[in-house]
DNA sequence: CAAACATTGTCTAAATTTGAGACAATAATA
DNA sequence: TATTATTGTCTCAAATTTAGACAATGTTTG
């Protein structure tokens, strides 16, 4: 039930002209998904956006957003680029939704959504079992997308969840990524999959164990027997204790 | 001479709460050097800062400001981070310098200074010779610095560089930073001095020069005559019509 | 004018990393 | 017990990086 009091409210104690976005990536059966939510009365999708609390840090920001959104905190998030373009749609079609739902809204009301947004994107890596979606009070529902597979996106999130692919394949440390993406524990072939998947390339299946085993970062733990017929891989877990098992912020 | 009308005009026409800050780099006499400004009537430095009008591109209110401020236009320019922090010092201290400037100015005039502000970082590669620094209508003149020798900085401008820096070095281009901190032309040790430089770091003059060339991104043009008591180093140019020799934006 | 000097351009061998193929080990199935 | 599919590891070759060596060459010095 959308709750629009508590929208304007929020709106009111917020900086004008300026947004959030998040791009929350998770992994599951071997795709990479992006968590989005879906527009009231409008067929178009959305990553996780929010506003920025006049006495709040934006990193802090974000951080609430996510939480709010997947119950999760203390994980991964980093913010890659500010989107401001002129031409950027403003989030004016909030209105329109708000008004579809509820009647009696007062659409003067509701404060500087026609004007022109600046988003600060950023991008959080979660364990997608871990999650549980909660869209945001102004929105319908929460999904998960495979990434290759997105539906309509509204603004220029598209955009946004291009350039925030692009900046995890850029600023590729394996540790980090495989320790926030991936469950507890997982066998070496599983780990591969991630990083082809968000690579977009192959690698040989030795090569690529040989380089993670050097890497130092995993521990071996018991067989996994998966009842397949053929030799049982073992499990792995990130090392804990080194530079990237603390808490990441 | 500070024209305060014009300032207060340039604040109104544009989106609250919300700066950009360009880190200008050049490299001069062996060293990495930054364009600041100084605050008239406080000791305080900065990088070149400026607002966003309400009609303006982000990154255009950049190039903007870089032009405003260097006379250049067309070279590259990229957004490297938001700064946010809740406990921002506003600028407000603006409003102190203002003041010893002009008696008559009513502060309340002056719109939103005193709340706090968001910033967008941009960093830019400039060649040197070719800027001729113009403080910005607020600030009383323009010098460079050395990287290593910085004054004592406003706001948290000192983070900012830092911040720059540390991506400059990250994200090392060679062709890219290269083509745009040297001149025209330069010899190989010239060019050797800038990657060290940059990356603190120092390597074999050999095998520099030969990954360079490998690279395939230099031409070789005449010898250098320095007069020195040893044998004449080439000078090189960036080779034009590669993907590095494009007008960056 | 020849020797000394400082720096440059290039070559080579060794060390390290990466790429590709091979093969034994093993859990389930026929 | 043989077959099958995958896994863990080894090895050799290729490519890249590191380190050292040395001849070439403007200029200065004796």
């Amino acid at each position: 039930m959308i709750d629009l009091q508590k929208i304007i409210e929020g709106l009111n104690q917020s900086i004008p002209q300026l947004s959030i976005d998040c791009v929350i990536f998770g992994f599951h059966n071997q795709e990479l998904k992006v968590l989005l939510s879906k527009l009231p009365a409008i067929d178009l999708w959305a990553v996780q956006g929010g506003f920025i609390r006049k006495t709040e840090d934006i990193d802090q920001a974000a951080a609430r957003i996510l939480e709010e959104r997947t119950g999760l905190k203390g994980i991964f998030l980093e913010q890659f680029h500010a989107f401001g373009k002129a031409s950027r749609p403003s989030i004016a079609f909030l209105k329109e939704a708000f008004k579809s739902i509820s009647d009696s809204v007062a659409i003067e009301s509701i404060p500087f959504l026609t004007q022109r947004f600046i988003s600060i994107g950023y991008y959080s890596l979660v364990d997608f079992l871990q999650v549980k979606p909660v869209p945001s009070v102004s929105y319908e529902r929460s999904e998960w997308f495979d990434i290759q597979k997105l539906p309509t996106l509204g603004l220029d999130h598209a955009e946004m969840i291009e350039k925030a692919l692009k900046t995890l394949q850029h600023s590729l440390d394996y540790a980090l990524i495989g320790f926030n993406l991936m469950p507890e524990t997982f066998t070496m072939s599983e780990l591969q999959k991630l990083y082809e998947t968000i690579l977009g390339e192959t690698t040989s299946r030795n090569n690529f164990q040989r380089k993670m085993l050097d890497m130092d970062i995993l521990e071996r733990l018991e067989k996994k027997f998966t009842g397949g017929a053929h030799k049982a891989p073992y499990l792995y877990r990130f090392k804990r204790y080194n530079e990237h098992k603390q808490p990441i912020f």
